[in-house]
DNA sequence: TTGTAGGCGTTATCAA
DNA sequence: TTGATAACGCCTACAA
């Protein structure tokens, strides 16, 4: 270190008052050329502005908080940031919080209740308010931390409380009879977690539309919505003598191409599969048909819906369903002859 | 674009001043019950803590962070949180963060210096330090920033400053020599960012290896590294007659594995591709030949290191580069006959 | 249109 | 071992 370097070893910021000294001005006027401009003259405004952008300054956060109560800030808990649609939304959310002047923690719950908990909790003191993705935690709990911070939850029903609601099931009913007019007549569906609304809304429409199509469906579990588990679970659905698969998700659905295509099995001239999301439906190679979720706008929309609820925190508890879009690619073809005669 | 109406519909925390007049103490000492205990007399400590308990007091984090100056706060600043090398790379430092008890911000600079800088700016008052990833800014404004937080660098090389290098060169130049084994005589290096540093390590790798091994280099530069510009190259590819690929990332040879694919030229039958990254050349088909990164643990490594300097800021200013690994997978091959007769 | 002064909830520095 | 009091940096009535 050098020689008489200051005891801290990073430059201070500059505060509102040396601004003002410089600006030869008082504080107040200093935090309303920057919170209340309106009230200020226009050129007082702009020679506040100069002095402060010269000297670097930039209103702490953290103060302002405490004199308002209010932090700016944000927090997105998601089950898994790597999940190409967690991450779409992400991205979307955190843009549009921005854009709103508001600062974004995030939180990786990894998938589990206990994690999600305490993220909550640790991060209530410091944010105004969260938007909670694909919870797995309890209606009980998610309620506790609902009563004491703004929350917005996606892909969760939780009555009273603001959700945003991707409505992804007239589309697997659709994707169901788009492959029962390909001829298909037995086809598997690749089930996401168990504590998943979304999971629970796929499953009984795929469920649904095959009993009224007369389809045979066969329901496949995964540990967890990832590539492995789809590529898997191709023994089990070849096994199973089924000749399409609808998936949870398209990384689901990229893993069950990749595990039919080692065995050979051409998609989707021997096998039909059927993803949802969106994001890396068009990132793969014969690219997926599948169900668009518009994951980015539905993060812009949730954070529209928390950002009204701390304008107007009576606008809380309103449910939003959000349509999905079932968008055909290469993936889905006629079922294959041999198949389509084992079925009759 | 101001924040929420500072009227709050939510249970309001009780003060500190409110359990000091419960427990007929003063503010000092129940903030010691909680900070300093060993200052205190057991009892007094015990007596206090059950009046906060009785009263649900928590001490208040902004507070406590204007008056220490420590936020417990840091904050991860990325070109792209949909990018799965990010993406990975933000999930191992997140958990490390949390593990430390730090919460993290995170922030998308959309690939752009301005929203960087800006990140950086505003960001700066609430956090203790920045893991800065990829920066697309210039070093003067980075060393700007480092002037005044803790910030650690990945991927990028600026001298005195705290960053961690992931080393893709060995890997690059073996890719180019596995390519020149399997009989390939001209390839191509699908270039990422120009202002990105990897970029700049790994076009010199591999033009490097070329010359020693006396290959012909072309290099396709793309705007921005996804998936889109991977596939709208191949044209070009095949134009310039060249039989092998190395790409900037695995997105962008995932993009030239479908491109290939949509004009009939199988890979690695006909065309082999390299990637780099890892987290997402395993899903895909074929299971692409890449450069793993290890982006996971580069996240926890990258924490680890700002940890270090919050604890001891004489340690600031060290590079550690990381290794990379080359794997081959399934995406490389020998040179098509017809193409490597081409060449001679 | 601008300045003055008190307060936001804690912690840190002195005294006692 | 505890208490009084001054920061911390900003916002916001209230005054001028």
């Amino acid at each position: 270190m050098e020689p008489g370097s200051p005891k801290r070893p990073f430059e201070t910021a500059p505060t509102i008052k040396q601004v003002a000294d410089v600006a030869r001005v008082s504080r107040a006027t200093v935090s309303r050329a920057f919170g209340a401009p309106h009230l200020l003259r226009r050129d007082t405004v702009e020679s506040v502005r100069a002095v402060a952008e010269r000297l670097g300054y930039v209103p702490n956060h953290i103060a302002r908080a405490l004199s308002t109560g209010r932090t700016g800030n944000i927090a997105l808990v998601v089950p898994d940031i790597t999940n190409a649609f967690f991450a779409a939304l992400m991205r979307g959310a955190q843009a549009k919080a921005r854009d709103a002047g508001y600062a974004t923690f995030v939180g990786d719950s990894d998938e589990t209740p206990e994690l999600e908990d305490m993220l909550l909790t640790k991060l209530a003191a410091q944010v105004e308010g969260f938007v909670l993705v694909s919870p797995r935690l309890s209606q009980e709990r998610i309620k506790h931390h609902a009563a004491r911070r703004a929350l917005v939850l996606v892909n969760s029903d939780i009555a009273d409380l603001s959700r945003l609601l991707i409505d992804t099931k007239p589309s697997y009913e659709r994707a169901v009879e788009h492959l029962a007019s390909l001829g298909h007549g037995a086809v598997a569906y690749l089930a996401g977690p168990d504590l998943s609304w979304s999971n629970g809304q796929r499953a009984a429409a795929v469920s649904d539309a095959a009993r009224r199509l007369s389809l045979r469906v066969v329901d496949v579990p995964t540990s967890r919505p990832s590539f492995e588990a789809g590529r898997a679970c191709v023994a089990c659905l070849l096994e199973a003598g089924v000749t399409a698969a609808l998936a949870f998700d398209d990384v689901v659905a990229q893993g069950i191409v990749a595990g039919l295509a080692e065995r050979g099995v051409m998609v989707p001239r021997d096998f039909s599969v059927v993803g949802c999301d969106g994001v890396i439906a068009t990132t793969n190679f014969p690219p997926l048909t599948s169900i668009d979720v518009g994951c980015l706008s539905a993060g812009q929309r949730a954070v529209d819906l928390l950002m009204n609820i701390l304008k107007d925190p009576t606008t809380a508890g309103q449910r939003i369903d959000l349509p999905a879009d079932f968008i055909i690619r290469a993936s889905t073809g006629p079922a294959q002859k041999l198949a389509a005669e084992q079925q009759s």
